[in-house]
DNA sequence: AGCACGCCGACT
DNA sequence: GTCGGCGTGCTC
């Protein structure tokens, strides 16, 4: 007999143990088991399998529980690495959550433990036929593309020839046979060949490859030439024979980045992001496993794919928040690339403009070898001007778009050059309130202000997505004296320059209006073809975008974020006025960019302006220390989600007066009402991670107290 | 998470 | 007298 020890697929802290079965046949470790549980069946990953020479009453009487059998093995091979299994227990530790949560994580949806359904498509095929058939001379053609490519997937053959594909296999010229759905190869345009480096670019190369350091930052201004580093030091790793990772914050916002990795490496190329369906992530998952994928360009989730030869990592962008999951395991994908590379013996470059303050202080502090580029190659800096929005309103401007503003967006205009406008807020008006009695509409699910968003004459909830029809009397006091609107967002600011500019061609990108599958890329092109003077958005045009003919871009209300109370809200506005200048003049023409604030002596809106990123770390780094926040200190955010306030208060007070240390326990923290969930949240801060963690730690496992609801980040990111 | 066991109110 | 409310406790 076998003893099998496997985890359960309940998400439930308290179960966050292994369970031991017998089982007649071998199971591997990190395959599926179906097991009796409780009064039904689960299933469960199994963490070990042994031989075992033990009756069933001999096990009861050492272990005091009565072992039951498996009822089957659902997987015959592992799902995952003995490199993944491992990790999954250095995430459990790291992260404070559940081991079955971090498996399920690393799993692509196909084969997560929770659902044991593995279909295999089947798609059809057509190859030439024995037959000769008369065809028309448009078949003919669609019939010698078929001849050539030997065999094609029906869809294919539709795509290209929409009128012929039916008639060829109507007229026998071809056959149609069922084959097993091909992983989709990436399309090749031109294969694209390196660049040459300039001295400074060089100069980089030679100082990572010429060190046997395990992590870099490779701090280099936008436009500094990152991306053909990472290509050619993943051209090396090729040569070698292994495989290479590049992590990317979002697949959608990069497409420039895709195609140029695309252009380099062709076939040997996977794209992995959380956008694939389930079929299309097993896909990718087995081309990896099986080594026909050598260079994978991904989003945070690709950190888990099953490599067996690792020769480098690439995380671009890294300050992204996105590398930072919310849910439970909340892990920094990070942490977890760097954990990769040292098992596999690789180098891994951190690349930014604007690295986060904790990996640049341990830059600083030789933890990763700091790398800096800080010249843009054939450019010069863009010129910047910091506009007060308070002196134009003084002055009587319009308090959406400055004098000065209009008159370069007008230059630009006559010179048929094209302008980015970002103002990070969507919608028409940000509030509105009832002239009577001076209420805002908030949302009923959540304590936040509702946005009018005027295209759909709703009012929206940007926290909840919760929607209404735009009310027409007050809903507190039923007054039908209307509302005043506050604050304004890119529909507002969209309608602002079509009133300034007669004839203007605008595109608009914020989340209504790429909710769509591909909208995002469908406007990036339209722009890209000059087919809109005028790009406006949120945030998500800040990054990556490379348009030669841009040169201008304006950020309206660019100091907003400083006005939020979170420790990083600094960090964040400035990394957000830096990658708009980025975004200026990357052709032949020089850049400029426009800030409009209402802080211009801010520290985060000068630095940004003189693209002065080592100055605003040493300004931030003062205040952190003021306030003792990370990197000086590292934080454990305790949050209780409940819908009953009462247990959130208990359960929070219970966690703050049993958790104790070395550390500060701050809280009860009451945060906002979001989607009827009331939040308490209790915060360790301390400069002893480990020993903060091994106490939280300590109070799950000893604790009566009922943990469902408790939500645990490790170095959360934001405190809102 | 399920799902049973268990001890108090309004019904045939 | 019973049906059923969901509080609490267990799952190898």
């Amino acid at each position: 007999m076998k003893l099998i020890q496997c985890w359960i697929e309940h998400p439930i802290r308290k179960l966050d143990q292994t369970f031991a079965y017998l089982s007649d046949v071998q199971a591997e470790q990190g395959a599926r088991v179906e097991v009796p549980f409780g009064h039904g069946r689960a299933v469960g990953f199994v963490e070990s399998c042994t031989d075992t020479a033990e009756t069933p009453e001999q096990l009861k009487a050492r272990l005091g529980f009565s072992v039951k059998k498996i009822i089957r093995v659902l997987d015959e091979s592992s799902l995952i690495t003995p490199e993944l299994h491992d990790l999954a227990l250095w995430m459990k530790e790291q992260t404070l959550s559940t081991a079955i949560s971090c498996f399920q994580a690393m799993l692509p949806g196909k084969v997560k433990p929770i659902s044991s359904k593995q279909k295999i498509l089947f798609e059809k095929y057509v190859r030439l036929s024995q037959e000769t058939a008369d065809l028309t001379p448009k078949e003919l053609e669609a019939y010698l593309y078929v001849k050539q490519t030997g065999e094609i997937s029906y869809h294919d053959l539709r795509q290209k020839y929409p009128g012929q594909a039916h008639a060829l296999v109507e007229k026998n010229a071809v056959d149609i046979f069922e084959k097993e759905k091909a992983a989709q190869d990436h399309p090749v345009g031109s294969r694209s060949l390196p660049f040459v480096l300039s001295d400074q670019q060089k100069r980089a190369m030679e100082e990572i490859e010429g060190s046997e350091d395990p992590v870099y930052l490779l701090h280099g201004a936008t436009g500094s030439g990152k991306t053909e580093i990472y290509l050619q030091l993943a051209e090396k790793a090729l040569q070698k024979g292994k495989q290479v990772l590049i992590l990317v914050p979002e697949i959608a916002l990069t497409p420039q980045m895709i195609e140029r990795v695309a252009a380099r490496f062709g076939t040997a190329l996977a794209i992995y992001h959380s956008g694939l369906n389930a079929q299309q992530k097993y896909e990718q998952y087995r081309r990896v496993m099986n080594g026909k994928a050598e260079v994978v360009v991904g989003t945070r989730s690709a950190v888990f794919l099953p490599f067996h030869d690792l020769g480098l990592i690439v995380m671009d962008e890294e300050h992204d928040a996105s590398y930072k999951q919310e849910n439970q395991p909340s892990y920094h994908c990070r942490d977890v690339a760097i954990w990769r590379g040292k098992f596999h013996h690789c180098k891994v470059i951190l690349g930014s403009a604007t690295p986060s303050l904790d990996t640049y202080a341990r830059a600083l502090k030789h933890v990763y070898h700091l790398v800096v580029m800080k010249d843009r190659i054939n450019q010069s800096l863009p010129k910047v001007t910091i506009v007060s929005m308070k002196d134009c309103i003084r002055h009587g401007d319009s308090y959406i778009l400055s004098e000065q503003l209009k008159q370069k967006i007008h230059e630009r205009l006559v010179r048929k050059e094209q302008v980015i406008l970002l103002l990070n807020r969507r919608g028409y008006n940000t509030q509105l309130r009832c002239r009577k009695c001076g209420e805002v509409i908030t949302c009923p699910h959540c304590d936040l202000a509702m946005s009018y968003h005027r295209e759909e004459g709703r009012m929206k909830c940007h926290a909840c997505g919760y929607e209404m029809i735009r009310p027409r009397v007050c809903p507190k006091c039923g007054s039908s004296e209307g509302f005043l609107t506050l604050g304004f967002g890119t529909e507002r600011l969209e309608q602002e320059v079509h009133a300034c500019f007669e004839g203007v061609r605008t595109l608009r990108m914020d989340a209504d209006t790429t909710s769509r599958k591909d909208s995002h890329e469908k406007i990036l092109a339209a722009f890209g073809r000059h087919e809109a003077d005028i790009l406006l958005g949120t945030q998500m045009i800040a990054k990556g975008l490379d348009y030669p003919n841009v040169t201008l871009v304006g950020v309206i209300n660019g100091d907003d974020g400083l006005k939020r109370t979170d420790f990083r809200s600094c960090e964040t506005s400035f990394d957000l006025l830096m990658q708009a200048g980025g975004r200026s003049g990357r052709g032949e023409q020089n850049g400029e960019v426009v800030y409009q604030v209402f802080d211009p002596d801010h520290y985060a809106v000068q630095c940004a302006a003189h693209q002065d990123y080592v100055s605003f770390f040493q300004n931030e780094m003062l205040f952190r220390r003021a306030g003792q926040y990370p990197p000086y200190t590292y934080l454990i955010a305790l949050t209780v989600i409940a819908s009953d306030q009462k247990y959130a208060d208990h359960l929070a007070l219970k966690i703050k007066n049993e958790i104790s240390g070395n550390f500060k326990v701050i809280g009860v923290i009451s945060l906002l009402k979001i989607q009827d969930r009331v939040r308490s949240r209790v915060l360790l801060k301390g400069k002893n991670l480990e020993e903060m963690r091994n106490a939280v730690q300590y109070f799950i496992d000893h604790t009566d107290a009922d943990l469902k609801g408790l939500r645990i980040d490790v170095n959360p990111l934001t405190l809102d």
